[in-house]
DNA sequence: TGAAATGTTGGGGCG
DNA sequence: ACGCCCCAACATTTC
């Protein structure tokens, strides 16, 4: 009889190299590899689309990694736990934390019940650079501007652990009992929606860190002003890898570090920064993805209107370059930051539409989906977090079009109608004279919309929304 | 990690 | 030569 069997519970940390509890599981004997999917105790925020069919294919990555022995589950972890412990005598269940407020719950509660048991149940840190409860002010309360939060919150602190090395031994235990195969997790969805996905994107954890060596090798050096330009691939395009742990915010972190310090450099550090700091807001504020942390956006008039919202998802407000945004999403299941931005605050502003529709319909449609990330992102556009862009920071789709993809190869590259469109009026169509339109092949109204609103009159509309909130 | 409105400055055309 | 006007370019402030 095995006596030694320890289970290392894979949740947001698909990869070998430097996992802790992983390593640590290592050196205890046996380890049964698990992964549960459990959309029991997420409540509304189970996986969304986009992310089962990423966790798909990283699953397949992982398990082949492990020579095929990961077992797959699928229901509550603390009965799939407590029945694998009676028929496996297993000496202890370790996994990497994670900081959804659900899980963190679910958490403690299955420790308590492992522990009941006589069932060692170990935490680790895998996915942050800092702990939550490590970066707090002098006075023991959480940071909530990001900028002493990072600078004297993280970078005067204890320097991030480095990372691990892949565990050199791995003595892999079945679960016999099981049966499931990564594909009963019926994580792809029914429709083929998710075959246009796939062009873009090589999904596991040997892929994560290909990416990151290209990404430092080539574009690291231009990141600060490159990253600004959607049509470039100036930006790591990590977040998805990062989300579900195929690489670890350490690894990251150092293999940049190794580099000359530069502007660059420290730019992109500052947004892992960024990541850290939302998951500060989320343990620190569990209310984050429903709540305004600034109260007084409790009473903000925000109008109900179905149709622009559709109109929105589609990527059809008549704003090209709302419109690429929201067809990139949908097409290749990411967005570029800077266009998070603008359809972010066309949503919200233009729209006066509440924040909670483009957090619903980002955690769906996003490769990256992340509870921290996104809620701490709406609330930021949104102009109601700790420390947001404030609220009168109306973005013009339009300037930001002209400034940001001057040539428009971006916006035509997503708004395939508007390929012949001067660039003098690629992001305001409807100025343009009857003449050019017809030139480019372009009616608004049938083949390209028109506005869905008056940028000029709807800026106003949301400054005097602003004013009216007490 | 804004944009628009308003203010200031300085060069050139012109009487 | 000079003052005046216009306006672009830039700076500041306001939302």
């Amino acid at each position: 009889m095995n006596k030694n069997i320890v289970i290392h519970w894979f949740r947001q940390d698909l990869r070998l190299y430097d996992n802790p509890s992983l390593t640590e599981a290592a050196q205890q004997g046996a380890i049964l590899p698990i992964y549960i999917l459990d959309d029991d105790n997420a409540g509304e925020h189970k996986l969304g689309g986009a992310s089962r069919w990423w966790l798909h294919y990283s699953l397949l990555a992982l398990n082949k990694s492990l020579k095929g022995k990961l077992s797959v589950y699928i229901g509550d972890p603390e009965k799939i736990l407590i029945d694998l412990a009676e028929e496996n005598n297993i000496e202890g269940v370790y996994w990497n934390r994670c900081y959804e407020p659900w899980r963190i719950g679910r958490d403690k509660k299955i420790k308590k019940v492992l522990e009941a048991q006589n069932i060692k149940a170990k935490s680790f840190n895998g996915s942050l650079l800092w702990e939550p409860w490590d970066v707090l002010k002098k006075d023991g309360t959480p940071y909530k501007v990001f900028t002493p939060y990072y600078r004297k919150g993280c970078l005067s602190a204890i320097a991030p652990r480095t990372p691990l090395a892949e565990p050199k031994y791995l003595n892999l235990y079945d679960g016999h009992s099981n049966k499931l195969t990564i594909v009963d997790l019926k994580l792809l969805p029914a429709i083929n929606w998710n075959k246009q996905l796939e062009p873009h994107w090589d999904i596991g954890e040997m892929s994560a860190q290909y990416k990151l060596e290209k990404f430092i090798y080539n574009r690291l050096e231009n990141y600060k002003r490159g990253r600004d330009f959607p049509a470039l691939s100036s930006v790591s395009r990590l977040s998805p890898h990062l989300h579900f742990g195929e690489i670890s915010p350490n690894q990251v972190w150092y293999a940049v570090k190794l580099n000359k310090e530069t502007d660059d450099l420290d730019h992109f550090l500052s947004e892992m920064g960024w990541r850290e700091f939302s998951h500060s807001l989320l343990y620190h504020f569990p209310e984050l993805p429903r709540n305004n942390l600034q109260t007084k956006f409790d009473n903000f008039p925000w109008l109900q209107n179905t149709k622009h919202l559709r109109c929105w998802q589609r990527g059809e407000t008549g704003h090209p370059l709302v419109d690429a945004g929201m067809r990139e999403l949908w097409q290749t299941g990411y967005m570029h930051n800077r266009v998070r931005m603008v359809v972010g605050s066309f949503l919200v502003k233009n729209l006066l539409l509440h924040w909670h529709h483009g957090e619903k319909w980002f955690w769906d449609c996003l490769l990256d989906a992340n509870l921290a990330n996104n809620s701490a992102g709406w609330q930021w556009i949104a102009g109601c977090g700790a420390d947001a862009a404030p609220y009168f920071r109306i973005f013009n789709p339009c300037t930001q079009g002209q400034k940001f993809d001057p040539d428009g190869e971006y916006t035509k590259r997503f708004v395939p109608e508007l390929k012949e469109m001067p660039s003098k009026y690629l992001f305001n169509p409807w100025e343009a004279p009857d003449k050019i339109l017809q030139n480019a092949g372009v009616t608004l109204g049938e083949n390209y919309p028109a506005p869905i609103v008056n940028l000029k009159l709807s800026r106003v509309r949301a400054l005097d929304a602003f004013k009216s909130m007490k």
